[in-house]
DNA sequence: CATGAATGAGGGTTCATTCAT
DNA sequence: AATGAATGAACCCTCATTCAT
């Protein structure tokens, strides 16, 4: 228990973990190959190496893990998007500069993209999973909500509707972009939602409040 | 195929006409209600009123329906945008209000949209399908673009991207929406979606060539 | 479909007939050997010789072979001794005589009893199960009570307990005796059914309509 | 082992013997309520608050369980007939209100009735059980049997059978009887047994041999 | 053309059991 | 002694597809 051995220890937590790990990334790769309909666990535990036992070890089901990725990317990408906006000090122009490199990582993300399709169709389908989809959901669009009013505080203007509904306009248009693109090289999805937000910008009228 | 008895003669062929047409309808409900993946040929069958057989006398596989289908779909399409774009004098106000009511039916067409998404889903995953798919996007797409060039050109401004470009960004905005808000009441979509075609004709330049 | 070749005729329906019977018994065996949870529905497939879709085009699911066995098996019993006692004419004697044959044949039996008890374990655990299988039951005990009423009144003597009840002991008795004595020769089961029965008369009070 | 500390001394040893207790009697519990087959060891573990690995430290197998719990069984029906066989000099009418006062515990004794019935047909399926089994049950027949021979020598009868056969009979009428009324509401088997036991007493001759 | 019984592969899931900790 | 992650086999069931009728 005490620190002597460098190599080979907390095994057992470490070992759990890196099961669970190595699942989780397997699934993602299968789940965006293949779709999550195509993956089955079977699929996801031979090709990480484990028994199908081993992944009903670390997960109740196909469901869990794909909530689990949801999770974990969205916050991620509310993290990056929160990074760029919260920096107070920056001018609109700064602002813009930044969003647009973030939409340039999009273009990588179409996979991404194309699992949040999939995930939304399962979640229409499926109560069960719809419930937790929702609580995940919810609260990716409450934070991009934030974002975008934040965005448009910045630049002492009136969002033309509600900055929540706009966020989910952004995912949604992201993810359409995504499904129309797959295979498709260069992928323009990036540059159109930053063509569509200054017009956003352009169309939206003076905020009140003098800045 | 020759005539002799006047009653019943295209029996026949109208009843495997029939056939087809009923197994069609059926497989678009299911597809639209449980997904490509989550329908079975036994479901179609059953549901149309026929056995598996009849199916399998109609169509060699399931993505063989998809295609059927999707012919519909361009088939459709088609029709809706011809109304719009054989308007030829029209006023830009004009054009903007029949965008409106074109904006407004997808908000009942959301059935539309979810077997587009499938259509899209199940073409990014089946080369083969993928190429018919991509010829039938292609025209439409194209088609799109020539509505919104002309609103653009109608109202005297520079489009912010490739009207092309802009239509399949409308496509995949209206496409993501549908997506998010199935079951949801009030649907945004509409609204929405004009919201952003505002926004892109407030950040357009004036057009500098009158022509 | 008139009757020219004596061979090969009736393919279709005969040929499911022949499937369907094949799994019945096939199941009937395994049951029986290794219990109604010691069979999986890939042993009675395997056995009999087909697929184990054949099964599922054939039943719904293992209980459903089990409720058709039971029914058979059930109604064989009832209509055993219905015949016993349905000959009015027999004299006491005759009919004591000819129940004890019967009992004999229980000996015989004992593989059915074991199956019976599995049955009843099972429908007390499963409410799905339980209906059907009450339905089976209660018709036997009403047949079986007929039986118990009949055999008194022949003998002019007032049951001692409600028939239906001395049915269901019987039958009790026999399951019961069947448990014990699985593997055991020779098996008393027989014999002391009638030594009950016999008890049962003699305890019995004389009617009060004269015969 | 050896005693230095005077608290907690059998700590170990005692613990030990209270989780061997406590999964024994979860597993009774379980054994009863889903069966043998319907209860898994994780089960057994998950609801006594151990892991499945303390019941591999404790048992060797399902099966062991089962033999544990076989002992209490023998030892529980040891006490019970003890108490009727002890008394000697009781008078006929004693020892029948006696068996009387046991039937109607029989009413409130399904669980003990279940697990018999598991323990049977366990037995019945697994040769290595079905020794140890044996002799238990035979242990037992005995004892009924004395008890069975005491009440009818007492009122001076001829048995109309084996009085060991009778009381297996017996026996198998109760655990039958129980398994039919699971649930059932209001139960009869404890005053049928006594119809039946009756019927017996009444059809038994005298005994010729006064002895 | 239409039937639907039968196939064979694969789906998600559970389980008794092992073993490094 | 106790843990519980991992195993591997088995389980029930569904599916797209075939083919004799």
């Amino acid at each position: 228990m005490n620190e002597s051995t460098p190599r080979k220890r907390l095994s057992r937590e470490e070992s759990q973990a890196q099961t669970r790990a190595r699942l989780i990334d397997t699934a993602q790769q299968l789940f965006v190959t293949n779709g999550y309909g195509g993956t089955s666990i079977r699929d996801i535990a031979d090709r990480a190496g484990y028994s199908q036992g081993a992944f009903y070890s670390n997960f109740a089901s196909k469901e869990e893990v794909l909530l689990e990725l949801l999770r974990g990317h969205m916050e991620a990408e509310g993290a990056q998007l929160s990074k760029i906006l919260d920096s107070e000090g920056h001018a609109p122009e700064q602002i813009f500069e930044e969003l647009q490199t973030w939409a340039a990582t999009l273009n990588h993300d179409a996979d991404w993209c194309m699992m949040s399709i999939e995930l939304q169709l399962h979640a229409n389908r499926s109560p069960t999973f719809a419930t937790k989809y929702q609580a995940v959901w919810d609260a990716h669009r409450g934070r991009l909500g934030g974002v975008v009013g934040k965005l448009f505080a910045a630049l002492g203007r009136t969002p033309p509707a509600d900055p929540e509904e706009l966020a989910a306009a952004f995912m949604a248009l992201t993810h359409g972009l995504a499904l129309q693109s797959m295979g498709a090289r260069p992928d323009p999805s990036g540059r159109l939602i930053l063509v569509f937000l200054r017009g956003l910008i352009a169309s939206a009228g003076l905020a009140s409040v003098t800045r």
